[in-house]
DNA sequence: ATTAGCACTCTCAACCGGAGAGTGCTAATG
DNA sequence: CATTAGCACTCTCCGGTTGAGAGTGCTAAT
């Protein structure tokens, strides 16, 4: 167990870092914070803290650098959020306000937002739906040729496939399917989609059946990520070397940062998760740290918000802002259906 | 205007530089090629070459280096297209093909293995129609108080908006509404329906008529950029300082690049543009160049295939690459629909 | 016109050497 | 017994020097 006076320290030595990114000494912490003890004694302090793993030494004769448990401890216990002032609150939800496309514009700006007010990597998910229901579809001549399915979720996302068709189609009877179709699938979810399938006897209309089963499942495997930052991250000073940054821009590819992203959140709304180097598990990312919070509305279609970033991060800042932003985009897309 | 042996010389003098990314030497190019002058002739030949701007020097006692001029002859009339071997075209249409979800995975597969195939980055921008009209559209019910507005166009591409609704409407009402309203709009361009809005006296028929002219515009700007190849392309050693690499990651910048390759490409198809260097005039990338072809259907639908490098790239690789998969996709886009 | 020869320039890597920063330990102190 | 002053020791980092190597440009000879 910590002393309350070495978890004091701990805590400068953790800020300290985090602030500087470079190694605190005894003497450095005495002198700043004019503490009532001599560095001899934070010496002291830092071998035991060291001994029990909160923190390390990069070499012989350099101060002192938090551990992964260091940082844990930090954001457990030690560390005090930090409130977003009211003016920030306001020109990130004014921001946020300016939807001018689609939900994909929307999320790649609310990743842009967030990238700027941590100064790391932000990373924002499609929400998915956990089991959606088809709202309604629709059959559109293509060319004569094909014909275009397009499939409303009850969740407000809309796919789309391209249907070959064996001899041209008119309009109107698309139309005449596509109501007498709908009278069957709507509100259904995929399994029951794909159970009416087999029920159909019209090889035509099993056809188009089997295909919105699966554009209703198919949601689950598509999620795309929207993501900045890059640059901001880059520049952080444990990036300050060609080997260290290629290495990070390789590690920042799309598939990787998704798994990261998925290891990391937890399933429920208003829980803001904070995984550390080696927490979350994703091989060659280990000196990353990442704060995820999902978002979604009540109808349980659930996205993601994330930061990245290097294990020395300032969580303070980031996770009241990932939290925030996540209960922004709750809210939102609450309304906006 | 140059004599024989000066192209000659600068044709080797530009292979050897994008090869090794060194000054050349005139001794090196002496003995790498069994040339039947002294190096002291090929550096009068090269003072000559420099006058006239094709090539330059870093300093005193360094090699010669191309210049931007030296590029654009090179690429006008020194080199020759590397051909691509068989095996390799196969590859490319064999992973192109492995389609599995919508058009944007499959787009952003173009851009990987672009460029995995170039070892630079690969930008593909969806296509876009060029005046696209209205197929057919749908109005959803949401919730009970907002409605989905979804729009097809005669390209095959989907658009939707989501529209408040003051009162609560059932489905069949919109049903009739939407019959109702593409027996008017269907066939109509961006113009035309903003033109019928007005004639429209029902304010909420009217309403839905402004919000489908602003879809079918609406395309022909949120033009969205599918990208790869980073990480291959900061290895160049034109990026191999920290200063250098982080510049890039700026330059490249989505928007940026949609500039770029916008600003890049000639209307028509089949035919691959080359920029290089200051050519293509968007500040900042001076040092980049670029390498575009569009792709699209005969229906008018236009999207770009594009690599984007260093100056000192490999054209002759990357030219019948670019036009190989830019042609490839316009195959199987116009196979697809 | 070509080329051998050479002086001159510039870069680059390696190698000190010393200042500076920090620690760990020992011995003294209250 | 906790604290601290003092000091030896270690390691990094920076600046300056040096010499090798690579290339050029020029001159004079062929």
């Amino acid at each position: 167990m910590l002393t309350d006076r070495q978890a004091a320290i701990l805590r400068l030595v953790v800020q300290e870092y985090i602030e500087t990114a470079e190694p605190v000494s005894s003497r450095s912490l005495v002198e700043k914070h004019q503490l009532p003890i001599s560095s001899a004694t934070i010496r002291n302090e830092m071998a035991r803290l060291e001994e029990d793993g909160y923190i390390t030494h990069p070499h012989t004769s350099a101060g002192r650098v938090p551990a992964e448990i260091g940082y844990r401890r930090y954001v457990e216990s030690l560390m005090a959020e930090d409130p977003i002032a009211p003016a920030e609150q306001r020109t990130i939800e004014h921001q946020l306000h300016q939807v001018l496309g689609g939900l994909d514009e929307w999320l790649s700006l609310a990743a842009t937002i967030l990238a700027a007010s941590v100064g790391n990597v932000a990373v924002v998910t499609r929400p998915q739906a956990t089991g959606a229901h088809l709202k309604h579809m629709q059959l559109v001549e293509l060319h004569g040729e094909s014909v275009l399915l397009v499939a409303v979720m009850d969740d407000g996302r809309v796919r789309q496939r391209i249907l070959p068709q064996p001899t041209p189609t008119r309009q109107d009877v698309l139309n005449e399917r596509t109501l007498r179709l709908n009278a069957r699938m709507a509100g259904l979810g995929g399994a029951a989609t794909q159970l009416l399938a087999t029920e159909i006897s019209d090889p035509e209309d099993a056809t188009i059946v089997r295909a919105v089963a699966e554009l209703i499942e198919e949601q689950r495997y598509t999620e795309e990520t929207f993501l900045d930052g890059l640059r901001a991250a880059l520049e952080q000073p444990e990036f300050a070397s060609v080997d260290r940054m290629l290495m990070a821009v390789q590690q920042l590819q799309a598939y990787r940062v998704r798994r990261l992203v998925e290891q990391a959140r937890g399933g429920r709304l208003g829980i803001t998760r904070v995984l550390i180097g080696r927490e979350h598990g994703v091989e060659g990312m280990q000196e990353w740290s990442v704060v995820v919070s999902s978002y979604g509305d009540a109808a349980g279609s659930i996205g993601a918000v994330a930061v990245l970033g290097p294990t020395r991060m300032h969580y303070e800042r980031t996770i009241p802002r990932v939290r925030y932003v996540a209960a922004l985009m709750s809210h939102l897309i609450e309304g906006v259906r």
